[in-house]
RNA sequence: CGGGGCGUAGCGCAGUCCGGUAGCGCGUCUGGUUUGGGACCAGAAGGUCCCGGGUUCGAAUCCCGGCGCCCCGACCA
């Protein structure tokens, strides 16, 4: 395989032992996906499913088919001189172009090292989504700064680039939950074990992932390295500790000790937090040990109250996907087998990625009174009755950087939606001499303060060990929307270069330029909507018989709906057949103007319409 | 837990078959020249060759024993 490497993907082998009082309950052995390098060559040769047409980014020069022949653009100049050999340059081209598959390039690529690590040294930082889309996704997030591999299997760090989004997802979210009336609070880590015993769904959900505190410290033991500590059997925990997977539990046994009156109802409860779910299998942001979340939860006096809040925080994570994340979702329903553990019916958010699988994007469950029984959650009514009170539950997390991801970028790496950008203007000065500098340094720091005064965010890139060219593939991968280009020329004009990450450069007059940014970032986030909507209606099918659905599962896959019986049997088989799950009972506004009669893989009578689709 | 593969500089790799004291590219640092789409020249720093034994005058390389990591399969937001 040649490719360029790059990046600290490996999950090095350090710390482990460290933490010998927290166990994950069960198989702790699986390891975070795409790491170390043995592993890339393997999965270069596991494609899953061929190349999909979801691939419509700008064709550069580079990626053209022969780069001998690519023009005088990037393509043409990035092969290094040295290397004339013949068919070489050009076979690499072929390469990284995705036009072979793995295997076979990887062949070559052994035949010729030099040759392709020469040129790979120069080329695409980042695998082409037709060629590996895991691959591209975890190139897209390293090259971006979103995150990186922790020592620890299965958990990341997400460097301040990522964390800047979330922390603009938390502040939009934030106050959507405050305008619905939410306070935050925090309740701990660590929840006694028998807590989460106490309702029977519950538990059986979430055992076989709960990470366990069973000590509570360590002893020096005198011997050399790895073995100079060692867990102190004397600190056992007559009862350990569970980390918390979700809050369910700690959060309804202290609503139980607050509440005693319906006049203590709605009690409407936020918190942002991290958990910990042992996964087996873990990708960044997707899937990880842990993770960023937050999580609602409220006790009201009656069922419809539950309903209704469930139900509107479901429509919040909806406007905050659609709005922020220009990412459309479908809501609805979730089947008996994908619902939460404990809930009595949870609602869902789908998006379609670009590889058309579908990604759960956040939930919200009505929970019913099973966790006010278990935790003896009880209040007294106006007639003086006692009942039990009715809770909610809902939450998002990090896994909707992923989705972000997944939704909008492209082969040159990260695309941002303006809203969650963290640099949502690049500025890149182009200078020769040092008068030059100053000037256009000059320009580019009034053009700054000038749209940071309409509430912009910019970056002023002054660096000097870097040409602007670099600074441009740069500020790409890491999604900013907008990028400013002003040289000398451009000063002498009274304008700058604007270039938007989808696309398109253009001169924009200095006068006004707050303005047209403004206006074009908003141009950018809606056209980021529209596209991912059309790609997900392009890859929906509607009333689909059997074998369109097992054909379309197999290649492209995507959004099916079609009738279903209801019946966990057919589901399990569609699953087994399909590896496609129920997504949603959709909503009203989603499903399609003519019910369907039948199920679609079992013939009996529909009971609902439901959507499928291979999920992450 | 089953089936594959891998462990050499920050990253990606060569060297292992056939033992001779470690190399390439990128990156980093210093100086200079550069800067409108991934700069160039010169110099420099950087390695417990996963760990432990053994064979040998000599081990990254051969032998034995460990450990770790990745991918695929069974679980899930």
């Amino acid at each position: 395989m040649c490719r360029v490497r790059h990046g600290g993907r490996r999950a090095g082998r350090a710390a482990q032992g460290a933490s010998e009082g927290i166990r994950g309950a069960g198989a702790a052995r699986r390891l975070f996906g795409g790491g170390g390098r043995g592993g890339r060559r393997a999965r270069a040769d596991t494609r899953r499913r061929p190349a999909k047409p979801w691939h419509r980014g700008r064709v550069r020069a580079a990626e053209s088919a022969d780069p001998q022949t690519a023009g005088a653009g990037r393509g043409a100049r990035r092969l290094p001189r040295r290397d004339h050999r013949a068919g070489r340059a050009q076979g690499e081209g072929r390469r990284r172009a995705g036009l072979e598959d793995g295997e076979a390039a990887q062949g070559r690529a052994d035949e010729s090292p030099e040759g392709c690590l020469q040129v790979m040294a120069q080329a695409q930082k980042i695998t082409p989504r037709a060629k590996d889309f895991s691959e591209w996704y975890n190139d897209a997030i390293m090259q971006a700064e979103l995150a990186d591999y922790s020592p620890v299997r299965g958990c990341m760090v997400i460097r301040p680039h990522g964390y800047r989004i979330w922390e603009l997802m938390q502040g939009a979210l934030d106050a959507m939950f405050k305008a619905t009336g939410h306070k935050n609070a925090y309740f701990p880590l660590f929840i006694p074990q028998s807590f989460l015993a106490k309702e029977a769904e519950h538990v059986e959900g979430f055992a076989k992932e709960v990470a366990l505190v069973t000590h509570t410290r360590l002893r020096a033991t005198g011997k050399e390295g790895a073995a100079a500590i060692e867990v102190d059997p004397e600190s056992k925990l007559e009862e350990p500790l569970v980390v918390r997977p979700t809050s369910e539990t700690i959060i309804y046994a202290m609503f139980a000790k607050w509440i005693h009156s319906y006049r203590d109802l709605p009690l409407l409860i936020n918190q942002w937090c991290n958990i910990v779910r042992w996964e087996f299998r873990t990708r960044l942001f997707l899937r990880t040990t842990e993770f960023l979340w937050q999580e609602g939860h409220t006790a009201h006096a009656t069922e419809a109250e539950a309903e209704a809040e469930a139900r509107q925080m479901l429509g919040v994570y909806r406007k905050f996907q659609e709005d922020w994340m220009a990412m459309p979702v479908i809501t609805g329903r979730k089947t008996e087998s994908e619902k939460f553990a404990g809930a009595l019916r949870t609602y869902a958010l789908e998006a379609l990625m670009q590889d058309n699988k579908a990604l759960q994007a956040g939930t919200s469950h009505n929970l019913g009174q099973n966790f006010a029984k278990a935790f003896n959650l009880q209040y007294q009514t106006a007639a003086g009755g006692l009942e039990h009170a009715w809770n909610t539950s809902w939450g998002v997390s990090t896994r909707m950087i992923g989705g972000l991801v997944m939704t909008h970028s492209d082969d040159n790496g990260l695309v941002c939606p303006p809203r969650l950008a963290p640099v949502q203007v690049a500025i890149v000065p182009i200078w020769k001499s040092e008068e030059e500098k100053t000037q256009v340094s000059g320009v580019g720091g009034q053009v700054k303060a000038e749209l940071e005064k309409v509430g912009i965010r910019v970056e002023l890139d002054l660096r000097d060990n870097m040409k602007p060219g670099a600074k441009y593939f740069e500020w790409e991968a890491k999604g900013v929307p907008l990028r400013l280009e002003i040289g000398p020329r451009d000063v002498a004009a009274g304008q700058v270069m604007t270039a938007r990450r989808t696309g398109g450069k253009a001169p924009t007059p200095l006068d006004g330029l707050a303005r047209a940014a403004a206006l074009a970032l908003d141009d950018i986030q809606a056209s980021l909507f529209k596209a991912a909507k059309d790609r997900r209606e392009a890859h929906s099918i509607r009333s689909v018989t059997k074998q369109q659905f097992i054909e379309f599962m197999k290649e492209p896959g995507g959004f099916a709906y079609g009738g279903f019986c209801g019946l966990a049997a057919c589901e399990a088989e569609i699953k087994q057949t399909t590896a496609a799950t129920v997504r949603v009972l959709p909503d009203l506004e989603f499903r399609s103007s003519e019910t369907p009669k039948a199920c679609m893989w079992c013939g009996k009578p529909s009971v609902a319409e439901a959507v499928w689709a291979q999920a992450y």
